[in-house]
DNA sequence: AATTCGGGGAC
DNA sequence: GTCCCAGAATT
C-alpha cells in the first residue's frame, strides 16, 4: 500500500473512533457551517462553542443575522477577540441575503469572494456543506503534515502555504473529502498536538519526525515580532448609575467597541494631573472640579502588544449629554452591560467594581 | 512579504 | 515568560 493511501486510511480510521461530538458536525447547513468556521478562526473549539450556541439561538438563520445591527453582533461577539470577524460576519450575511437570494455559493472559489472567508474557510464550507473535493489547511494540518512527511518549509511563508496546500490536495481521497478534512484537523487538535504523546500515536510507524526525533522541531515557523508597549489611561467617570463612554472608530484594536474616555500615552503616568489635562484637550471636557482617585492598574497581554491599563476613578457630577463633545456620551450602567460591546478588560473591571458602586 | 487584528489555555 | 489556536485583511 502506498504511503499516502496508508496515511489517509489511518487518519480516517483514527477519526472514526476518537472524534469529538461537535454540533457543527451534525449538519450540512451552510449557514451553520459558515458561522462555526468564522467563530473558530484562530480560536479553540472549547472557547468558540458557547459563542456558536448563543449566535444560533439569537440568529437561527441567515436572514435573522442579516437583519441584526452591528451592535447586536459585536455584543454577542464580546470576549471572543478579532472583532473584525464579527463585523465581517454581518456584512457577509447581508450580502448573501440580498445579492445571492439567501443562498451561499457552493464552490470554494466563489465562497472566497465573500468578506471574512479566506482560503481555509472557503474550502471548509465547500467541503463540509457541499461535498466539494478541496483540502483544508489550518494550523492543525500544518503540524500533522510537517511532522509525518518531515517538511521543514516555513509554514508562514508563501512557499510553505503553497507546498502544504498542494500536499493536502494530493492526499485528499476523492469521495470522502469532508471526512478526511475533519479527520486531519481533529488529529492535529487531539493527538498530534504541539507537544504530543507520540507513544500513543497510530502513525508512529510512518511518521518521519517521530522516526528521526524531529517532532519538537516541526512545524517550522518564523519568529514573531516583539510586542510593543502601550499605556491606556481610562477616565472612569461614575455618577448616580451613569458613566461616560465613547466608541472606538479608528483603525486599531477593538474597532467599533466602546470604552471609557481614553488618554493613550507613550509611557506610564503616576500623575493624574497629566491625564486630566490631556483629557480636557482631547475631549473638550471641563474636569477641574473633579476629584481623581487612585487608579486600578492592569496589564493586558495580547499577541502583538502589551497594554498597560490604568483606570482612574473620578468623582463629580456628569454634565448633561447635550453638552458633551468629541463622541463622549453618558450611559446608564445596566444599559451598557446589555447593549454595548466592550473589550474584556473593561468588562472585567465593571464586574469587579459594580458591588462597590451600588453599596455607596 | 510583513503586519495587524484578541483572548484564553497549556506549558 | 512562550507558543498556539478549525485565519483573513490590510499595508
Amino acid at each position: 500500500m502506498p504511503i499516502n493511501s496508508l496515511f489517509t486510511a489511518q487518519i480516517i480510521d483514527w477519526y472514526r473512533s476518537n472524534k469529538r461530538d461537535l454540533p457543527w458536525r451534525e449538519t450540512q447547513d451552510p449557514y451553520k457551517i459558515w458561522l462555526s468556521e468564522i467563530i473558530l478562526q484562530q480560536t479553540r473549539v472549547e472557547q468558540g462553542l458557547p459563542y456558536y450556541e448563543r449566535f444560533l439561538k439569537a440568529f437561527p438563520n441567515l436572514r435573522d443575522l442579516a437583519n441584526a445591527s452591528e451592535e447586536q453582533v459585536l455584543k454577542l461577539w464580546q470576549g471572543l477577540g478579532y472583532y473584525s470577524r464579527g463585523r465581517n460576519l454581518l456584512q457577509t450575511a447581508k450580502q448573501v441575503s440580498t445579492h445571492f437570494n439567501g443562498k451561499f455559493p457552493e464552490t470554494a472559489e466563489k465562497l472566497q469572494q465573500l468578506t471574512g472567508i479566506g482560503p481555509y474557510t472557503a474550502r471548509a464550507i465547500a467541503s463540509f456543506a457541499f461535498n466539494e473535493e478541496v483540502a483544508v489547511v489550518d494550523g492543525n494540518v500544518y503540524r500533522v503534515l510537517a511532522r509525518v512527511f518531515g517538511i521543514f518549509t516555513e509554514i508562514n511563508s508563501s512557499a510553505g502555504k503553497r507546498e502544504f496546500q498542494e500536499l493536502a490536495d494530493a492526499l485528499l481521497p476523492p469521495e470522502n473529502a469532508s471526512e478526511f478534512n475533519q479527520a486531519l484537523m481533529e488529529f492535529g487538535a487531539l493527538q498530534c498536538t504541539p507537544r504530543p504523546d507520540c507513544h500513543s500515536c497510530p502513525l508512529l510507524g510512518i511518521c518521519i519526525a517521530a522516526d528521526r526525533d524531529l517532532v519538537s522541531q516541526l512545524p517550522v515557523k518564523s519568529k514573531s515580532k516583539p510586542k510593543r508597549d502601550r499605556h491606556f489611561n481610562y477616565l472612569f467617570y461614575y455618577d448616580s448609575g451613569k458613566i461616560l463612554l465613547r466608541k472606538r472608530t479608528h483603525k486599531d484594536i477593538w474597532k467599533n467597541l466602546y470604552e471609557f474616555p481614553l488618554v493613550e500615552q507613550v509611557r506610564a503616568t503616576e500623575d493624574p494631573c497629566s491625564v486630566v489635562a490631556e483629557a480636557e484637550v482631547l475631549y473638550d471636557l471641563d474636569l477641574k472640579a473633579l476629584e481623581v482617585l487612585d487608579p486600578h492598574a492592569y496589564k493586558h497581554i495580547l499577541s502583538h502588544q502589551i497594554i498597560h491599563i490604568r483606570i482612574w476613578p473620578m468623582r463629580g457630577p456628569i454634565p448633561p449629554n447635550e453638552s458633551l463633545k468629541s463622541g463622549i456620551f453618558a450611559i446608564n450602567l445596566e444599559e451598557l452591560e446589555k447593549q454595548y460591546p466592550v473589550p474584556v478588560i473593561l468588562h472585567r473591571f465593571l464586574e469587579h467594581i459594580k458591588p462597590y458602586l451600588v453599596s455607596k
